[in-house]
RNA sequence: GGCUCCAUCAUCUAAUGGUUAGGAUUUCAGAUUUUCAUUCUGGUCAUAGGGGUUCAAAUCCCCUUGGAGUCACCA
């Protein structure tokens, strides 16, 4: 069975990048009926924050990606990482080091200073005597000294690293007793049995240490795919200062989840000429093995287009519940369906979609000069007069042709293009000189407020 | 700086060693639309550079250049 996990430190919010490789975990597992699981990597109390799990959750439940079992806390298993921790020292393949830090940081500086790697001198790698006292110990595990470590991931090939030039002996549990990063991700992902690691290839320089441990223990190695980073326009990893990298940015931005998906899957990988992937057919497709090779640039124009893709093509059930969280309620409005038909071709949003609603359903509260100046001319006035005239005459006025046939009949009576009936009335009706067919929006608000919005301008 | 990774249009990406190097987004032009948007049609735009190997290289090898990531008692 295949295992994938995302395990993420909680930094507050999940981030645009961790979505990213939390999506592609989820497909992997899914597609193989295997399991999809959650660890939040929280060992450093410091910087622990109760409230980012929450919003994890939170995000994964907007975009609808579910995992399985329980969301693992590391912090509430430092007995099991203790335990593993002993049996290592147990079985001489670590020990307590007793160098004061100062000692240590100086140590670094020296070496730095003569250009060398900063690297433990071990020490007390094979230390048998009396600890000094007063010293609180750490524990490194005995890293090889010598030959290679080859990773071997399912997206970069094999990647061979010189134990020399990167390796030595490292902490795994520091001086308070809690463990370190690259301790606790193998004992959790071997405990977890994590057969399919799918994570970004910024941890490709852990994976190292991280087999030290793995073999240490004894556990069998999972699969490793180190998945490119996103980059932002300025081709550095994406951070909180590029803008939008929170998730839920993205909903309060009125992007849906399937065009948020949609496009990060395809950041990175492809299947042919395809560009449009609902959720089944990324479950049937994705393989992280067709994983691209290079980083990507975080472009949100092609966002834009699926997800104004994804407007047009979704029910209006659905968008008039989706716009509920932008304020705009529309259950009980009797002509919505004309309304959202009229607002959803025109909005890549759905916050935009949401202010094109308000423009039509609330009556322009004042006129801007220059608008006025383009597109009220002096015999505007008259025409719009005979327009009111017209409406006030017609009967049975409901769908848009209703309004459309009350236009033509104007225009032809007066002899002029529809150009100047359009764009006063467009004024009258929406207080600018764009936006949706005319006769739509005056079958949405019907025939009274559009003559009270027509005679709002005539008489102003 | 050490180590590691990467390199096709502006961007996301296709291309069993053999294609006029394809698609999408953006952009531009035209058509449609009373306007804007949508939609449709068409156009511009790329194999970083240099060496090899080969009948044949975007593709394999080497070098150069450029970019990125990582080097903690952070994760």
């Amino acid at each position: 069975m295949i295992v994938t996990r995302f395990a993420p430190s909680p930094t507050g919010y999940l981030h645009i990048g961790g979505l990213r490789t939390a999506l592609l975990s989820y497909l992997w597992a899914r597609r193989n009926g295997g399991k999809f699981l959650l660890r939040i990597e929280d060992t450093d109390f410091s910087r622990n924050d109760e409230a980012a799990a929450l919003a994890i959750v939170e995000a994964f439940k907007w975009v609808g990606l579910e995992h399985d079992g329980v969301i693992e806390y590391q912090s509430s298993r430092l007995a099991i990482y203790q335990e593993y921790a002993q049996k290592l020292l147990d079985e001489g393949k670590a020990y307590k080091c007793y160098m004061p830090k100062e000692e240590l940081d100086a140590l670094r500086e020296e070496q730095t200073a003569r250009k060398e790697r900063a690297k433990y001198d071990n020490r007390y790698r094979d230390f048998t005597g009396t600890p000094p006292e007063g010293c609180e110990a750490v524990i490194r595990i005995k890293a090889p000294l010598e030959g290679s470590i080859t990773v071997h991931d399912g997206v970069k090939g094999d990647v061979v690293f010189n134990v020399a030039d990167i390796l030595d002996d490292f902490i795994i549990a520091r001086a308070d007793g809690t463990p370190t990063y690259n301790f606790v991700v193998a004992v959790d992902d071997a405990l977890m049995g994590v057969t399919d690691v799918i994570r970004g290839d910024d941890h490709l320089s852990n994976t190292p240490k991280q087999i030290v441990v793995y073999e240490a223990l004894g556990f069998p190695l999972p699969k490793f795919f180190h998945v490119p980073m996103i980059h932002n326009s300025e081709g550095k990893k994406l951070s909180k200062r590029d803008g939008a990298t929170d998730v839920m940015m993205y909903k309060t931005m009125g992007y849906t989840p399937e065009a948020l998906l949609n496009f990060l899957v395809r950041l990175g990988w492809s299947h042919g000429d395809q560009e449009i992937f609902s959720m089944e057919e990324m479950l049937e497709l994705f393989d992280p093995k067709d994983i691209n090779r290079s980083a990507s640039v975080y472009n949100t124009e092609k966002l834009d287009w699926l997800n104004s893709h994804y407007l047009k093509n979704m029910s209006n059930e659905k968008l008039c519940e989706l716009l509920e969280f932008h304020g705009v309620m529309l259950i009980s409005h009797d002509k919505r369906e004309i309304l959202l038909d009229a607002v959803k071709e025109r909005a890549k949003t759905l916050a935009e979609m949401a202010v094109l609603t308000g423009e039509i359903l609330v009556a322009p509260a004042d006129f801007d000069e220059a608008v006025l100046k383009k597109g009220y001319k002096e015999e505007s006035r008259a025409i719009l007069e005979a327009f009111a005239l017209a409406l006030q005459n017609a009967s049975e006025l409901h769908l848009p042709s209703d309004y459309h046939h009350v236009m033509e009949s104007v225009v032809a009576q007066l002899e002029i293009g529809f150009g100047k009936i359009g764009q006063p009335l467009r004024i009258a009706l929406l207080g600018k000189l764009s936006g949706p067919g005319l006769d739509s929006v005056m079958a949405i608000i019907g025939v009274e407020e559009t003559l009270a919005r027509i005679n709002t301008l005539i008489q102003r």
